[in-house]
Order: structure tokens, then sequence, then C-alpha cells
DNA sequence: AATGAATGAGTTTTCATTCAT
DNA sequence: TATGAATGAAAACTCATTCAT
């Protein structure tokens, strides 16, 4: 029965976040994740070609629920004009990171490259290329020679920013949630929008 | 005799960062490091009292590597007028980063936390300290609430750029670090001193 | 219903030959040998107790094949006379070999012995008792001392030389069976009937 | 130390070939075969990269035991003529079957293929290379036509005998060895020089 | 001090078999 | 009866660490 498939799937992916969050990778034995799933090692082997392909699966759930999240109101910042465009992009970001930030850390910081490697740079030169494209659309209020790089700039900045502030408890208010995004987007269109007289 | 520990020590760390940076820390075995170092593997555990305390040493020598390379820079910034000085700590920060990238990246990204998490964000606390210094020192010329989160956002916007550009290869050549300094000192300035009307 | 077990059955061990040809024993788990015939493990455990007693029948049923194409030719080699009779069975026996070689030869040299190595040697007693048998009928035509032993050496003979010509290629044409059984038949001929003057 | 090293090496040799002799490859398992060793399982693989080369060396060791009781006798037979060269040579084969007999078999039934399916191969038709040139030197005393078709016959025929009779106990006695070795010569040497008038 | 052989707990993975549906 | 998800003991192999020499 599929239900049954789906549960114990669901349940593997659960328990490889929990230890990979509370022990970290080295501790993430394919036997102790079975474990704490509720069913045996030859179970997580029938959905599961490997170890890497389990943590593999997991950072693909992980992003696509950052993505089911995001993605309506990505459409809506790209309508929005400059200056409220990116702070709907710099509060999208935040709302990005609060999805299970511990996990997020994990994920990204701890997980061994493989093929893993190429897709983080892939995902950022989407988001480099997503950016610039918004940037075009926007060319002739913006003061930048090369809108390339402004994208790199921008990206990785609220990228940081962000993921920083999260994980290393910056944010632990709604005040300072709302502090974060005023600076990060101050700081973004004051270097697109140079306001010099 | 000193001299003899000194030159076995230094050839096991030297034999760590290039295995650490070749084949990643998975395939870093103790055995592999003393190996290439030339000596046994009760030699290692003769001046390291585990592999947790040798990758803990290479990376305090990195740190002692880039620290010294940087530390009269930083000095000269501190004197300078806010412009000059933050172009001077993007610069600083730049080099930094270009002393042995690829170890910096490993050492980053792929060694396991344990007593290491708390160092890392020490280090970063103490980069904000002393940013937030060369602030109040220069409170009268600047225009944010929060000096405070005012160097967090600089210091986690300059690290970020510059380590995101020298490990993704946006740097490969003396135009494209001298744009990225300009683009990431314009950046913070802007922030700093709004130059609106 | 009897018929679809039989459907079933075949399958399943039309299936294990294939993969223990294609494979070899190792790659032959029941899971696969289920899901080639088409059914599930549960059935392959519905008519056969174990993995063992499925290789078992498939040894079975490839015997019987092998003595179903035989029987009537040996109950003819029996009349003759004796270096016909020794033609004939060599004839025989390479006819016996070229019934599905790859599967004879994984049954006879991959397959770990537990209750079959009696077995087989069972079968190899019951051929020199048969052929000691057919010698008695012709004593008086034969030099030998030890029936027994006569019939030892024959069989083995005549077993190893069609078993190994066929499994390493040595025959590929009919030119090369028909050389093949004419040297087998001279050598046994010779050694039964010593032709000295 | 040297000495260590080898005391480990045979005791892992030694426990492999008695694992095999009495339970079968499939029990052997690198662990039970390291605790009869008396040895870890990581000595074992401080030695043999895995379980394969480990039966490999194995197979290395017999082959060389074998050889070396064997070389020696072997040059005397080429030496001789037909008829006693033969005997000489059937002798020689069944002192070789009788070294270890029972690991013989294992290792020539037992052994999954991989690379070893190919080495036996080879190691027959270095058989049948040498023999042919050995039927060569005395081709005017033979009475073949194809010598290549004949080396096949009487290499197969004797390695059979040989190995069939030690192995199933047909040969329990001096006598049994005696005229096994007669019955074997007269059978060959009957083919290659047929005495009709 | 140096060596490197030895250790053994722990890791990933497989597969014959069972049993709830 | 048939299904196939689930089981779990056991296999091959690794590696940080120890210790006799």
């Amino acid at each position: 029965m599929q239900e049954r498939s789906r549960v114990t799937v669901d349940a593997l992916l659960e328990a490889t976040a929990r230890i990979l969050v509370k022990e970290g990778f080295d501790q993430a034995s394919t036997n102790r994740i079975a474990e704490l799933a509720g069913v045996s090692v030859g179970s997580l082997y029938q959905y599961f070609p490997s170890k890497e392909a389990l943590v593999a699966a997991l950072i693909d759930r992980h992003n696509e629920e950052v993505m089911q999240a995001v993605r309506g109101e990505l459409a809506d910042a790209v309508a929005l004009p400059l200056a409220q465009g990116v702070r709907k992009l710099v509060t999208v970001a935040v709302e990005a990171h609060r999805i299970d930030p511990k996990l997020h850390r994990v994920l990204t910081e701890q997980i061994p490259p493989l093929g893993r490697l190429e897709n983080r740079e892939n995902f950022n030169r989407q988001n480099y290329a997503l950016f610039a494209t918004y940037l075009e659309r926007h060319r002739d209020e913006i003061r930048v020679a090369d809108l390339g790089l402004a994208a790199f700039v921008c990206v990785t900045t609220i990228e940081a920013l962000t993921h920083t502030a999260v994980l290393h408890q910056k944010i632990d208010s709604d005040d300072a949630i709302e502090a974060l995004i005023n600076e990060t987007t101050r700081l973004v269109v004051g270097y697109l929008i140079p306001q010099s007289s």
C-alpha cells in the first residue's frame, strides 16, 4: 500500500533531519536514523539507495518547502518599484531562512560536497541571473556600471545578512526582524540608487 | 631537540592542509596524514592528542597567518577617515581571503563543529566589536541608529562578498579585484553615510 | 487452480536460470528472481520453502531435461557392440552437455554444496554403476583387471572431455564435434580393448 | 618488524584455508577468518585490500606449493621416452593433487570467478601448450592427426582422473594409487601410440 | 622519542525471509 | 492466495587510537 510507504519515507526524512540537527552529519549513521524513524535499516535502503541519496532527498524536500513558501511572494516582488521590490525580496529571504534554520545550517555547512557542490553553485547562479533580470527591468533608475556584478553583490549581501542573522540568533523579536529588514533594504537600495545630490 | 619537534609538527600540519584541500575532510585519515608528512602515526599522536586537536592546530595556524598579514594594515585603516578606512578594510579582507583560499574554504565549510563552533562565533564577535569601536570613533559622520547592528551589517557584508568572490572565482584579474573593492566600498560607505540631500 | 501454480513455478525456475547464467549465483537474490518472474517474493516462498530449495528444483529440472533427452539413446547404446556402444555414449554425453551449457556450468561450478554435494556424488556413482554393468555384459571383449575401476576411468574421462570441450568453446563447428567424438571414442575403446598384436 | 608481519599474514592465510575447507566459501567471513587467525579484522585489511585479494593470495600460495613440488619432476618427465614420460606426468599429477586436496577442491569448485576465471583458463592453456610441445618432440612415435587436439585430450583426461580420484576418495591406499597411475598411463599411451598391428 | 603493527567498535550495505493486508 | 513492505542478522570494510618494540 502506498500509504505505508509514504509514512516510512517521511519518518526517515524526519529522523534524518532531527539527527543531522542534533548531532551533526558525522553522528548520523544509517542505523541510528532508521532506529529513530522507528523502522529497520532494511527499509531505509528499500527507499534510498545510499546514505547520500537519503541526505539528497532531505535537501530536496527542504528546498521544496522553502520554494513553496517563497514562490508567490517572489512573483509579487518583481512587479514592485525598486525600493519596495528590494524590501520585499529581503523580507522573503528572511522568511525563507526562518523555515527550520538549524536544518538549513547543517545542510549548507556540514554536508560534504560530492555532487552537491555543483548544485549549490548552480542554485546561486540562478539567483544571480534572476536578480540581474530584475535589475535590467529597472536599469534607468539604477546607477551601476556592471549589472551582473551588481546582482552578485546584492544577492550575496542579502543572503549573507539574512542567513547569518537567523542562524546566529541576531533575530529574536519582531522588532529585531524589522530592524534587520530596514537596514538591509537601505544598504542595498542605497547601493543601487545613490541619492547623492 | 626542539628543532626536530618543530619540523615534525610543521610537516604534519602541512600534510593535513594538503590532504584536506585535495581530498576533503573525509579522506583525511590520520594514517594518510602521517604518511604524507613522512612520519609514523605514533609520532602524530606524540604531538597531537587527537585528530581534532590536529585540525584545530591547523585552523589556528591559518588564522595566525591571516592575522599576521592583516594586523598592520588593520591598524592603518583605523586611523583613516571613514571612506578611505572602509576601502582599506575591504582591501585587507580580500587579501586575507587570498591566503590559501582553498584551505580557507575547507576549513570553513567542511570541518565538523565540535568545539570549533564556539570559536568561529567568537571570532566574528571580535570582528563586530572591533568594527563597532571604529564606528564609534566616527559616530558624528554616520547616520545609523544602532551602531552594533551597523557593525554586524558591515562586517557580515564585507566578509560574505570577499569570501564568496574569492572562492567562486569571481576574482580572476586585478581589474576584477579592483571592481569588487570599489563596489563593496560604495555599498558599505553609502550605507554608513547616506548622501541624501 | 493447479494451472496457475505450474505457470508461476515455471516462471520462477526460468527466472532463476536466467539470472544464474547472466549474473552468477551471487547476484541471484530471491527478490530479483521474483521480480524477473513477474511475481512477488511472497509467491516465491509460497512455492519454495527457501532459496536453496528453489535452486535444487532448478537442478532437478535441468537434470530431468538432460535425462529425458538421453534416456532413449542410452538404452540403444547398451544394445550395441562395444566400439559402437562407446561412440554412442560419447555422442550422447556431448548432446547432454549441449543442453543449456551455460546453465550447466553455473550449476556445477558455482552453486555451494550443502545437501547438493551428496547428490552430485550419487549421480556419479549411478553413472559408474551403469557403465560397470555395461562393461560386465562385454566382459570377454575387455582387457581390464578391475571392472569398477575401468568404469570410473571411462565415465570420468568421457564426462571431463565433453564437459570441458563444450564449456571452453573447444566445440564451435560440426567438424569439431565429430573430431572430439572420434578422439574420445578412440581413447576409451583403445583402453578397453588393447589392440596389441 | 617484518617477522611480526609475516606471522600475521601466514596466520591469516592458514585460517582462510581452514575455514574454506571446513565450512565453504560462503561461511568464510572476514571477521571469522581474522578471529580464527587470532588477529583483528583490521589486521586482515592491513595486509589484504579485500576478501577477494585474500583468497587470491591463498590460491597463489597453493599454486606455488604445488608448482614447487612438481617443477623438478616435470623437467625429468620431458626427457623420458613417451611411455615413461606419460607415466611420470601422471604420477606428478597425482602428487600435485595430494597436496591439500580438500583445499584444492574448494579453490577450484567454489570460488566465484571475477578475475579468477581468466586465470584458470590461462593456466589450462599453458598446460595444453606445454604438453603439445612435449608431443611435438615425439611426433614420429605418435599416431594422431591434430597435436593440439591430442594435447587437449590428454591433459584434460589426466587432470580429471587424478582430480576426481583424489577428491572422491577413490584413492585410499598405495595400491589404489598404483592402480590409478597404471590405468591412466595405459589409457593415454594407448591413445597416443595405438599398438594395432 | 619514534615506529608501525595491531586493535575493534562502528559504518554502510545486502538479502533471505516473514507477515499484515 | 497473492502482495510487497518490513525485518534484522550479518557481511565487508574503515580508521582513530594504542602500545610493544
